[in-house]
RNA sequence: GUCCCCAUCGUCUAGAGGCCCAGGACACCGCCCUUUCACGGCGGCGACACGGGUUCGAAUCCCGUUGGGGACGCCA
């Protein structure tokens, strides 16, 4: 029978959830989601100082907001858990104990500024900064000692000289030579776990099947592949992921400044979930065509680990915002008004939803980012109307009332028609009025926006049942 | 410093020995559409880091150089 596929996405509450760790949770969604296997959703709070609960909501809160669901987690529990690290400090503790206890892992009594001042004196002898493991052939008289001095006790990872091979989904084969690692502490003096430790147990406990995540964790999987030997679990597949980039190359970090690299500042800007999701997923996943834009469904059936490269991706905002543009351009009203809910202004919000449907749809081709809906239904709410005095008297005239009223007899129907069609409806009411089609359609256009963007067709019918609008159309026409 | 990883247009990338004097996309430029701005359409600019091999043939394989990144922590 294969193994069940079991994934985890395992962020730390220490700030909000950036765009690597989006696209990572994205990658470790995907593949769970299109294998019928298990996402889990695991907190690394191990980090008491720059941990806090708002991020924790921030990150959940964001990564609800990306539609990326996941079957166990802090908030809804699971058979594995508890998900939160700092609720499983019992078990690393245990686990610290059985290696200590099989000679694995030993206590180590060093004061972090005596470890600061011999990786100081390593790196200026040109030596690799590990530790120099004096601890580790301690006797138990001298622990004994040491604890009655009141030293902190922290418990390290005894490294065997052996080299070690890792077959790695993204990159192949990866070989980690001896030495390349010193021994690593385990548990903290404050008895709480370090990453590499409390990872690789809580990874073994929860049956995960495939660790995908970045980058910068490779060098960590040598260590990770020791402590899963010496605790004698069979170690899950790995697949790293190359880092998301600022221009300069360097890793995009959550205080890098250039583009904004956290979730909720893009979904601020006016970013749509779909976008962020199809933008990130391309930013290292090539689906082996020229699909430039992927829906989560295409994902689903083109993901592959095998078809992510291998070297990091600058971001570019940019192509982002080309990204975001190219689903406002092709979404429906009731989509954008949907999105744009928090982005709409009141007198938007007040008119009854078919016409603001309507509305949204017409000016979509004009919109980068949902923050541009303001300005581009403007010129539609306001209300009532800034008519120029010509336009008003046009409008007040018995000529004008007479037009109008046949202008909107006629337009009534015509709301619902293709662009084509109105033009063809304007030119015969045109002519009707006495107005050639085209000065009549035109000008109608530009009376209606008043503005340097121009509504799609089938709004400017839609609109034209309205006497403001008519009032507008009164006096371009008047002017032809 | 040591170890690991990476290397095609400015950016994201296709390319798994001949299909490539290198294809797509963003950005940029031009033209068309349009009374304006956009949208859209069409076109242009623009890259295999360098040096050695291997081969009839190399962007693709090997070695070296250079460059970049990551890691070396009682952060994750």
């Amino acid at each position: 029978m294969t193994p069940t596929i079991r994934v985890r996405f395992a962020p730390s509450p220490t700030g909000y959830l950036h765009v690597g760790g989006a696209r990572t949770a994205y990658f470790n969604w995907l593949f769970a989601r299109q294998k019928g296997g298990a996402f889990v959703l695991r907190i690394e709070d191990t980090d008491v100082e720059r941990s806090s609960e708002e991020s924790e909501g921030g990150v959940l809160g964001d990564l609800r907001w990306l539609g990326l669901d996941w079957d166990e987690g802090p908030d809804r529990g699971g058979p594995h858990g508890p998900y939160r690290q700092s609720e499983r400090l019992a078990l690393y503790r245990e686990r610290a104990e059985l290696l200590v206890a099989s000679g694995a892992a030993y206590p180590c009594f060093c004061t972090d500024a005596e470890l600061e001042a011999r990786r100081k004196e390593a790196l200026a002898a040109g030596r690799p900064p590990h530790y120099d493991g004096r601890c580790r052939h301690m006797s138990l008289a001298e622990r004994e000692a040491a604890r009655r001095e009141g030293r902190p006790e922290s418990v390290r990872f005894a490294v065997e000289a052996r080299d070690w091979v890792l077959h790695d989904r993204v990159r192949g084969e990866v070989r980690f030579p001896a030495g390349m690692v010193g021994d690593f502490v385990l548990l903290r003096s404050s008895g709480l776990p370090t990453y590499n430790f409390a990872a690789s147990v809580d990874d073994a406990a929860m049956r995960i099947s495939h660790v995908i995540r970045a980058e910068e964790h490779l060098p960590n999987t040598p260590r990770q592949l020791m402590l899963y030997a010496a605790l004698g679990e069979e170690p899950p597949e790995f697949a790293h992921v190359p880092l998301i980039l600022n221009r300069d190359r360097s890793k995009m970090s959550k205080r890098s400044g250039e583009a904004a690299v956290a979730v909720s500042d893009w979904r601020r800007a006016g970013y749509v979930a779909e976008a962020l999701l199809s933008y990130l997923a391309l930013l290292g996943f090539h689906p082996g065509d020229d699909r430039e834009i992927l829906s989560r469904k295409e994902l689903l059936e083109g993901f592959t680990l095998e078809r992510v490269g291998k070297s990091g991706s600058v971001f570019d905002a940019d192509k982002l915002r080309w990204v975001n543009a190219h689903y406002l351009h092709t979404a429906t009203g009731a989509q954008l008004r949907e999105w744009g809910a928090e982005f709409l202004p009141p007198a938007a919000l007040a008119l009854d939803r078919a016409r603001l449907e309507a509305l949204l749809q017409a000016v979509r081709g004009n919109l980068s980012t949902l923050a541009d809906l303001a300005g581009e239904l403007g010129p539609f709410l306001d209300d009532p109307p800034a008519f120029e005095p010509e336009a008003r008297a046009a409008l007040e005239s018995a000529r004008g009332r007479e037009v109008c009223a046949s202008l909107a007899a006629a337009l009534e129907p015509l709301a619902s028609w293709s662009g084509e069609a109105v033009k063809s409806a304007l030119q015969s009411l045109g002519a009707r009025l006495g107005i050639k089609g085209r000065e009549l359609f035109q000008p109608v256009r530009a009376a209606l926006t008043g503005r340097t963007h121009g509504p799609e067709l089938p709004l400017l019918a839609e609109l034209l049942g309205r006497e403001r609008c008519l009032a507008r159309l009164m006096a371009a026409a008047g002017r032809t």
